[in-house]
DNA sequence: GATTCTCCTTGAACCGTTTTAAGCAGTTAG
DNA sequence: CTAACTGCTTAAAACGGTTCAAGGAGAATC
């Protein structure tokens, strides 16, 4: 592996010189600038990351940590996070927590030791106290999909609480009053934001129309988790018309059992889905969904963290909201009442 | 920050001996090495990892190079990856290609410039002259879903020519005689070897039963790309009753145009797809597919890179090759006359 | 009591950069 | 002719660890 001294030597200047060259080439005569551009080009040399980070104390890394990465809509948020963090020159170490909050600390450990520049997380549960003391020791971090809640940093989210309003009007509006909320934990906070908006757009629902709501936690996100619960509850009667799901997946799986079960999507019950990720729409039924912009979501958090990183003292800590927007397809209809009604008014 | 020189003053012993507490706790004397720890604990004390791979060439990052991680199966892949990595404590920098070469040869560079130690690549093209050049640098590669042609690497890959064979020979014994090929580049290697696969089961089928393929090339095997290619061919005329697809999103995307085009699948058209993506199965139509084991594979191919950047000297290369699996659901069924056939004899 | 052996600990060299103060040659000003 | 300045280049000091030869203190051996 070439060094910097093996350029020097090779191109007949000091080191400092083809230090120079690379980093502030205005200094350089034109002339010693060329020769030994041309050296490095011929030898390939590329300076070694760590010792350049040794010296000057950055690295052009990244940690991005999400809970499921194989959860379409953070694949595509980390997909933005890679190309932001790729126009940057940056890199992005990516961490994949399967929800546990034991992986979540551990990844904080390993990337503190990384000594990565930055951090991007969507805490999987309260990890507040491991993440101060990450921002502790200096590391820069910055929320997604979630309020910074007194923690010194940027965040990035999705007005959660009106996308859980979007849903429930929709459904209370297509004439659903018995409705089963198919959701994972409220300790996570975009399923307790969501649920607060739900509570409050009832809030703005005449007492006589008031819909009735079930509520069914799952402990993970994910299709084969909610097929099971359903198909139990399921099993145990049928006692709403209308379903409210955590994600997409859940909503898949959902749909799954109640397919089996010979349960008619959307006309015996109708199913909304939440992340409206890229399948939603080819789905066995295509799915209505609250549509979040996922790639852009994690392509402002790159830009946020990493103007952070690169001007520490003009960065100022904000929070970025997006809206969420309602998808209706084929997994929503109105309640056979509700259309009866309509046809006699 | 902390330095190991403060921890060393705290502990009231020498820089070294911190160090050996650190890495080698076996040669101190126990109390020493308690009393370090102590201190190390107590001040909260992260070796600075630059330093450390600066000085001893060795950094726990390896880098995965895919052409497009928003493919489920990349994404299964990935967390393989991930997976591995987090069992060996290495991690892992994800880097998306979409198919191009020359973000890939830029990730490559960046990478060698971080020192990973290790590369997983899954090449978009013939771009075997960046990896020869990487390899040079000293940094260990593994080829994933590819062979290593030629290089001195691991690699790790399904059996792709016999994932087509598999397809030809369902459709085929399905009653099929006019195939549509709807795939990538040939460049991509899993695409040329499927192709193989196909016609080397073609040379087992007797002459008066000879399927009749035509081939469309996609220039990015994407859902949506696939749609607008395949709304094109069914102006153009329908001339076949099956369509092997390059991966499932293409049929996903092809299954789309045709419906919108009141073409009936399977009843019409068979579709067979590739990959066997977790939503293959919820897919509008349930999607026959050639399932490959995408989370073993990154788990092996980490694994496999791992061991070599432990053990360099006791390190052989070899290749793991994983079966493909023929997944048979409804997009797929008998042709028509085929049916009829049967029902004669 | 001197010599050898063990077991720990230490000091110093080194990894490959960036950065800064100093140096040098040629120009301009006094 | 000297002094100050300009424009480049250079040597050397970090950065924070790892590693290894060498040293020191006891214990064991002769």
């Amino acid at each position: 592996m070439a060094s910097i001294r093996d350029v020097a030597k090779a191109a007949g200047v000091s080191l400092g010189t083809v230090s120079n060259a690379i980093n502030r080439p205005e200094v350089l005569a034109p002339l010693t600038l060329r020769k030994v551009q041309k050296v490095i080009e011929d030898m390939g040399f590329v300076p070694n990351a760590s010792a350049r980070n040794l010296r000057a104390g950055r690295n052009r890394v990244i940690g991005l940590i999400v809970p499921d990465i194989s959860n379409p809509f953070f694949t595509a948020l980390s997909m933005g996070v890679n190309d932001a963090a790729f126009a940057a020159k940056y890199v992005v170490i990516l961490c994949n927590t399967d929800e546990s909050t034991d992986k979540e600390s551990q990844y904080l450990e390993v990337l503190s030791a990384q000594n990565v520049e930055g951090i991007l997380i969507t805490p999987a549960r309260e990890t507040i106290r491991a993440l101060a003391k990450v921002a502790e020791k200096g590391i820069r971090l910055a929320l997604v999909d979630r309020p910074a809640l007194g923690l010194q940093a940027c965040s990035v989210a999705v007005n959660d609480s009106y996308g859980g309003s979007l849903a429930l009007t929709h459904l209370h509006e297509l004439g659903h009053r018995k409705i089963l909320l198919l959701t994972g934990s409220e300790d996570i906070p975009q399923v307790a934001d969501r649920n607060t908006g739900i509570r409050e757009s009832m809030k703005e629902i005449s007492a006589n129309q008031l819909p009735q709501i079930v509520e069914l936690r799952l402990d993970s996100m994910s299709a084969s988790n909610a097929y099971d619960a359903m198909m139990k509850k399921i099993e145990s009667g049928v006692d709403f018309t209308g379903i409210i799901c955590g994600n997409d997946l859940i909503a898949l799986g959902a749909i799954r059992a109640l397919r089996e079960k010979n349960i008619a999507v959307p006309e015996d019950v109708s199913v909304i889905g939440y992340d409206d990720i890229d399948f939603a729409g080819s789905a066995n039924v295509p799915l209505t969904s609250i549509s979040q912009p996922a790639y852009e979501l994690g392509y402002a958090a790159a830009e946020l963290i990493i103007s952070e990183c690169e001007n520490p003292e003009r960065h100022v800590h904000q929070r970025i909201e997006f809206q969420p927007r309602l998808v209706v397809r084929s997994s929503t209809a109105p309640t056979k009442s509700h259309r009866a009604n309509l046809r006699i008014s």
